[in-house]
RNA sequence: GGGCCCGUAGCUUAGCAUGGUUGGAGCGCACGGCUGAUAACCGUGAGGUCACGCGUUCGAAUCGCGUCGGGCCCA
């Protein structure tokens, strides 16, 4: 049996209920396992990086994965669906420093690294945990139970068959290159995990001298001066210009000679306080290549002495500050570039630590390099080098988990040599189907085209052991694919891949020497770029891969362009030469109401658990899908997500209404079929059910194209719009039908069709809501049904049930009741009261009324609806307006009398006797000029507008719409008084009415039978003296109440029936 | 500094690829109505420099260029 359902919508209990009924009958497995047969649809969940709390945008994420899964799954897929997580790395492991209140590596060793290692996969497991319950929490259904976790031995496998891969394939490389490095961490760090912000350095112009030009000077500019006692070269520009400039302060005897690109030599002379200067000669910058100089700290730092500085060209140098840059191959990325192609030698006397090693002098050694700044700037003005010392605040990058500042050091890493792969990239993603289009077209492709090689190496603990052994002897080099194939080689049996374990691992090189695995692990990027393989088990695992690899669709926000996108792309290319996904949705951000983005410092975050406990997960996830198309970035609003809720209580009241009515009557959906009920249905039945179906064609189009919010704003305005606003309205006096009508069956048939309808419409999108009415209505009348509304088939349109032209039909209607409404406004005359007539003037064609005309006669109230042709209207009253400025010149001095006559004449009369040619009136003949005549609507009408026309509403009082009038607004106090006493809908009163208005009282006499029966009176009196009350006064259950109706008192009094 | 995206009422937004009569909604606000969905529901009204500027065009929210603001990414 259907139960009725009180109170209203409270998503905390719904979905507390619904949680529980899934786990307790397993509902989830039953749906990934009921489409065993169906087509298959591999997704693959980008994995969030275990950090234990889930927010807006994660949960935003998952919403959107959920309500496509559920979709797939409804539509017959059979779906693959391991919940990923990204558990190692860096930002572990700077928590679990901090937890142990480490400050550097070596704190590390010597705590030991099997310790710290054992703390970094307990914490990370323990925030996997925490985050799925918060997941679950939002109804998001993923494999949970065997998610794919970066830290198993099989995906470390996955990791290292790969990097086996690359080598097979020529792709790994080892290579001397500049890194991004956290001097803290110790390690290199990628490029996206380097954080900009503005940071104060020195800016300082310093004089390199020219060999063999006494007095001659190279004028470069730094905001790093740490990084000159690595300076082996400078460069200039090939095609700007350059002069030579003798420049003096205040004796221009000791002038000296500077070298800068002509634009700016006078921003750098004033910078160096010059008084004066002349400009020697002008020329190329190709004139300036091999042009030797000193380096001006060259006493300081012995290994200088041997190397040869000289000018270089590139392109690269831009027309600021000097137009010269200076050049240190082993601190930045273009310097190094240039100087492997120019031959120079990668000079870099930092060590990992950030300090200078030994190689920098006995001065500089062991000094931390920022702190050094001050200390080469002096050593530069000592030496009489510094021609200008300032700051500058510009952005800088900083290590994302420490904050440390980074340097830039050359240092051995390991490549994954991806610009090879560039050109076979941009044609496999031009294969992928982007949603929206412009993120593989446009962003995508640009930052394809720029690919570097990748460095996947650092130098840490918690991640993925680079599975690579190298001959101390002879310099062999292996990569080993497995776990299996290490036991193999090495003769031992490691009990898991991770550091330190594999690290003891030796294997014997065929030279005889012995091989030790190189110390670095992945960057964690790695990790996640083989997540379509490794959530197949693959290598372990031969046979799932060629049942589902690549994956049919992969969503993940838009910062993952440069992400995940692209470091799948990278990992799939090096190891299948193709795309591992077919289809890619990218989503937005979660930014504040203003369009900021959620920081803490900000402090705008909004946590997704707060969302919940607010407005339950359903609304959450509503809103999120509904706010905006998925792929731009949601302005988070508490307003719209009120509103978003407010829609489910909607949805809830129109689920809820029918309820009582339908358990009073014992209706059954079993018996009492639609398909048993087609020939009772109203036009207005008809028509919600073809809305219905129309509705879900909308929805199906739009999850087609991953517009998730076409989808679900389709589905609100159905419920609002459709099924709250109109529908309910509609059908409301039929349930009150007390006999075994079959109209009233038609409309309980309706309903009932309409509203399991639309529980499987929103399932995919609000499944605890729609779980809850599918379960009463459903499964408590027919325990054949599937067990749950997941486990349903997606509602195919019926055709047989959509009616566009009715559908045109009923969209007339409504804007001809909301004109009619308008009118009786202006009018004064509510809807309670009847009016007679109603007349719609089109201005255009009209779809024909004829099958809503009842529909729209009880929705106006009134008694006779008239459409007429197109451009008629009803006849209208006639007003003269006498024009002066004719009558005036010709009556002169009677003017103002004629007027008045004039205004006072039948319009009608003088109207025909102008149109005639003989027209007087009041004895004054009236020539055609003197009058206008005005078309003026009858007092009795109201006319409105629509879009097609007008309407007019005949507002006219008679006795019997009076009486009707009266009537309902006694009726509807009688109801109200039920309600007051708690009644039960099908209770019977006893009822008096005293109404002292004797007319009154005559109008509404003739109504009697018609009100008892609409209160279910079993007795009604009426009469104009308190005696007909006073015998309910003291009677138990009854409730007296005085009323003003239109300014007429009344008492009405009703008791329980016996 | 570069690439991509976004900028429409107080708030959230439709319309923009195929330019064309007064730019639609919802929330909020004011007024009114309905009511056995009742702490719900409906109507009317006020509220818009379509971010700004220039251009293309008979005509621009819509197309182009530039500026400003926001987001992601890069430098």
């Amino acid at each position: 049996m259907i139960s009725e359902v009180a109170g209203q919508y409270n998503a905390k209990e719904v979905e507390g209920k619904v949680r529980k009924f899934w786990d307790d009958n397993g509902i989830y497995i039953k749906t990934r396992t009921m489409r065993s047969g169906g087509r298959k649809f591999f997704f693959v969940d980008g994995p969030p990086y275990t950090t234990g709390r889930i927010h807006l945008g994660t949960a935003w994420n998952k919403i959107i994965k959920d309500s496509i899964l559920r979709f797939k799954s409804m539509n017959d897929f059979v779906i693959k669906d391991r919940a990923g997580w990204d558990m190692h790395g860096l930002p572990i492991e700077v928590k679990v420093e901090e937890h142990l209140g480490f400050k550097s590596k070596k704190d590390i060793e010597t705590y030991g690294v099997d310790r710290f290692i054992d703390k970094c996969k307990e914490f990370a497991l323990s925030q996997k945990d925490q985050m799925t319950e918060q997941f679950r929490t939002l109804g998001a259904w993923l494999n949970w139970e065997d998610p794919y976790m970066t830290l198993k031995d099989e995906y470390l496998e996955a990791a290292w068959w790969t990097l086996k891969r690359a080598n097979e394939r020529n792709l790994l490389e080892r290579g001397f290159r500049v890194v991004n490095w956290c001097p803290r961490c110790e390690t290199a760090i990628a490029d996206a995990e380097v954080e900009y912000w503005e940071e104060t350095d020195p800016s300082i112009y310093v004089k390199f001298p020219v060999v063999g030009q006494e007095n001659t000077f190279m004028m470069i500019w730094t905001t790093t001066p740490w990084t000159i006692p690595a300076n082996v070269g400078v460069a200039v520009h090939p095609q700007f210009e350059y002069s030579r400039v003798r420049a003096w302060k205040d004796d221009p005897e000791k002038a000296e000679i500077l070298i800068i690109a002509t634009p700016l030599v006078e921003s750098v002379l004033r910078e160096g306080r010059y008084r004066d200067y002349e400009i020697l000669d002008r020329f190329g910058g190709t004139e300036l290549e091999g042009l030797r100089y000193e380096h001006p700290l060259v006493d300081l730092i012995p290994a200088q002495r041997d190397i040869a500085h000289k000018i270089y060209l590139a392109d690269f140098v831009t027309a600021e500050n000097t137009g010269s840059v200076h050049i240190a191959p082993g601190h930045g990325l273009e310097d190094f570039e240039l100087g492997v192609a120019e031959d120079m030698p990668i000079f870099c006397p930092v060590g990992e630590d950030g300090r200078y090693t030994a190689e920098a002098g006995e001065k500089y050694v062991g000094k931390y390099v920022r702190s050094a700044n001050e200390e080469v700037n002096s050593d530069l003005a000592e030496r009489g080098l510094l021609l200008a010392e300032g700051d500058l605040v510009h952005r800088y990058g900083h290590c994302w988990r420490c904050k440390t500042p980074i340097i830039y050091i050359a240092t051995p890493q390991w490549f994954l040599k991806i610009s090879d792969l560039r050109n076979d990239m941009l044609e496999e993603i031009a294969r992928v189907k982007w949603y929206p289009d412009w993120a593989g077209s446009a962003r995508f492709r640009d930052w394809i085209s720029g690919a570097r090689d990748w460095c996947i190496s650092r130098q840490r603990y918690w991640g993925i052991p680079l599975p690579i052994w190298i001959c101390g002897k002879c310099g062999e080099m292996e990569v080993i694919g497995s776990m299996e194939e290490l036991n193999a080689r090495s003769g031992t049996v490691v009990e898991e891949l991770h550091r330190p374990a594999v690290d003891l691992v030796t294997l014997k090189c065929p030279c005889g020497g012995e091989m030790r695995r190189v110390p670095d692990v992945f960057d964690v990027w790695f990790d996640s770029a083989v997540a379509s393989w490794a959530t197949l088990n693959y290598p372990r695992d031969q046979e799932q891969i060629k049942e589902w690899w690549p994956a049919d669709f992969i969503t993940e926000g838009h910062d993952q362009t440069r992400g995940w996108f692209y470091s799948q792309l990278g990992a799939s290319m090096v190891s299948f030469g193709v795309a591992p996904y077919k289809s890619v949705l990218m989503h937005g951000f979660t930014l504040d109401d203003k369009g900021k983005k959620m920081s803490k410092s900000i402090g705008n975050v909004v946590s997704p658990e707060e969302v919940v406990s607010k407005f339950g997960a359903d609304t959450l996830r509503f809103y999120v899908l509904s706010s905006n198309a998925p792929w731009e970035d949601i302005h988070f609003s508490w307003e719209e997500m009120a509103n978003t809720n407010r829609m489910l209580n909607i949805l809830w009241n129109a689920y809820r209404f029918p309820l009582p009515y339908m358990i009073l009557d014992r209706f059954d959906p079993t018996r009492t079929t639609m398909e048993k009920c087609l020939e009772n249905l109203r036009p207005e039945d008809r028509w919600i059910l073809s809305r219905a179906n129309t509705l879900a064609a909308e929805i199906q189009a739009g999850m087609d194209s991953y517009q998730l919010h076409r989808a679900t704003r389709a589905l609100a305005d159905f419920v609002l719009e459709d099924l709250s606003r109109w529908y309910i309205q509609l059908v409301r006096p039929r349930t009150w039908i007390e006999t075994d009508d079959p109209d009233k069956l038609a409309a309980y048939a309706t309903i009932y069709e309409v509203m399991v309808t639309l529980a499987k419409l929103l399932a995919p999108f609000a499944p605890f809501t729609a779980e809850t009415i599918y379960q009463n209505l459903v499964r408590s009348t027919d325990s054949n049904a599937p067990e749950s509304v997941h486990l349903c088939d997606w509602h195919r349109p019926r055709d047989d049930f959509i009616d566009e032209a009715l559908e045109k039909e009923m969209d007339l209607v409504r804007v001809v009741v909301e004109a009619v409404s308008n009118a009786r406004q202006k009018g004064g005359r509510k809807l309670r009261w009847p009016v007679s007539d109603v007349v719609i003037s089109p201005s255009k064609e009209i779809p024909d009324l004829e099958d809503l005309l009842g529909v729209l006669k009880s929705q106006t109230n009134c008694k006779r609806v008239t459409v007429m042709n197109v451009g008629e209207k009803p006849p209208m009253e006639i007003a003269i307006n006498p024009v002066p400025k004719k009558i005036g010149p010709v009556f002169k001095g009677e003017a103002q009398k004629v007027i008045e006559v004039l205004k006072e004449a039948d319009s009608a009369m003088v109207r025909a006797g102008i149109s005639a040619g003989d027209c007087v009136v009041g004895g004054y003949a009236i020539s055609p000029d003197m009058v206008e005549f005005l078309e003026k609507i009858p007092e009795n009408l109201v006319a409105a507008e629509f879009p097609s026309g007008w309407v007019y509403v005949d507002v006219t009082l008679t006795e019997e719409l009076k009486a009707e009038g009266y009537a309902r607004e006694i009726i509807r106090r009688v109801q109200d008084m039920r309600k007051e006493l708690d009644l039960r809908v099908e209770e019977k009163i006893e009822a008096s009415i005293r109404v002292e208005d004797e007319k009154v009282l005559k109008l509404v006499a003739t109504m009697k039978e018609h009100i008892a029966s609409e209160v279910r009176a079993k007795h009604l009196d009426m009469g104009p003296t308190l005696d007909i009350i006073s015998w309910l006064e003291n009677l138990e259950g009854s409730l007296v109440k005085d009323w003003s109706v239109e300014d007429v008192s009344m008492t009405i009094g009703i008791s329980r029936g016996q």
